[in-house]
DNA sequence: ATCTATTAATAATG
DNA sequence: TCATTATTAATAGAT
């Protein structure tokens, strides 16, 4: 994509070699966030570079993370359970939800000290940054007792997008028999993860700060 | 690239999402191979769609080879911490710590459980805000400093007295647009123990590489 | 590290 | 889903 086409075999020359290993690379994570972020996936990279250098990239929670979830994911797949929807495996549920449980107990270690230990890269940080946004904000919404409608035309909102109502609420409603005829926060939807009805309310389109 | 710029955020419509993540990620895909041919780099790129569903390539070997290899090579580099790090009481501190801890965790299972008996009061809620308020508050000091220390090391020019807070503040504006105060470093404390100190951290120190 | 001429990727559209 | 194309984005080569 530059001054003259690009040959797709290995580059001999290792000047140019290296040079273009670090700008593609850098394209290549930056590829990789964006599609994260535009379509809510969750990506991880790892890079080793000829000379056994690694560098690496997690959109979601940590590497460590999405590699659990990977091999769950991976393992499943020709076994039993035939052509079920993904979406509401309660494992898949849960491999997300400790990925990100995982990347706040990081950000503990890392707030709380042991900081020779811990090393969380930008993106990781910004990860953080996310959740804790989106968590806040759903802390505002119940004090300030708007959830109620927000929820409600949130569901809506869910219900016609997706079909799907989030599993929480299936759940809830086997434990307890019933559900509240006055939901509250037990209809929000998952918090921390971008796949459920987080569509309207990112943080910093919320116009508070500190 | 295409008609019309692309926003950096999620793609609302169902639709125009699904379309670009098959797309962009075939080019993602489509791109590390080319990097890992042309650089010899051995690449291991792991995707869950917002779905669950995954996806993944390895240029080298297997998945599981790469994560064997990944797991090794960030392995190292992690050593016993032992450090002097100067902690006023270290059974206070795990009390004080045990206690925060148990609110972040109540606070997760109250917006994740959906369990109509974990209401949280609003005393507890304005804690767990404030919690996150001052999470956050240094996570985007964090990400300051690191932009700064990449700074200096470009600029290698050190703006004299009061300049260094306007140059962190020009540089956290352009990282998050939602940024109103900009923290003295003397008055940035732990999040959620105010009694420990914050030492601040450079960003040579945290990894930080595009 | 930076700068551009080019190629490559892709958003909108049919 | 598949093809087209107008644009933007990435980047090879040069400095």
């Amino acid at each position: 994509m530059a001054r003259g086409k690009v040959q797709l075999r290995r580059i001999e020359n290792p000047v140019h070699r290296q040079v273009t290993f670090c700008k593609r690379r850098a394209g290549l994570l930056k590829k990789a966030r964006e599609l994260s972020v535009l379509c809510d996936a969750d990506i991880g990279i790892i890079i080793f570079s000829a000379h056994g250098k690694l560098y690496d990239l997690a959109t979601t929670g940590t590497m460590d993370g999405l590699i659990e979830r990977y091999k769950s994911a991976s393992g499943e797949g020709m076994a039993a359970d035939g052509c079920g929807d993904q979406r509401v495996d309660p494992k898949q549920e849960a491999m997300v939800l400790k990925q990100e449980i995982d990347l706040l107990q990081k950000g503990l270690r890392y707030i709380y000290g042991n900081r020779a230990n811990e090393h969380m890269n930008v993106d990781e940080l910004n990860a953080l940054e996310r959740y804790l946004e989106m968590w806040m904000f759903n802390i505002r919404s119940a004090k300030e007792g708007m959830l109620k409608a927000a929820n409600e035309i949130l569901q809506e909102k869910i219900v016609e997008q997706h079909g799907l109502i989030d599993v929480g609420m299936t759940i809830a409603d086997q434990q307890n028999g019933h559900f509240s005829t006055v939901p509250m926060l037990e209809e929000i939807t998952n918090p921390l993860t971008i796949l459920s009805g987080y569509s309207t309310c990112r943080g910093s389109e919320m116009g508070y700060s500190f």
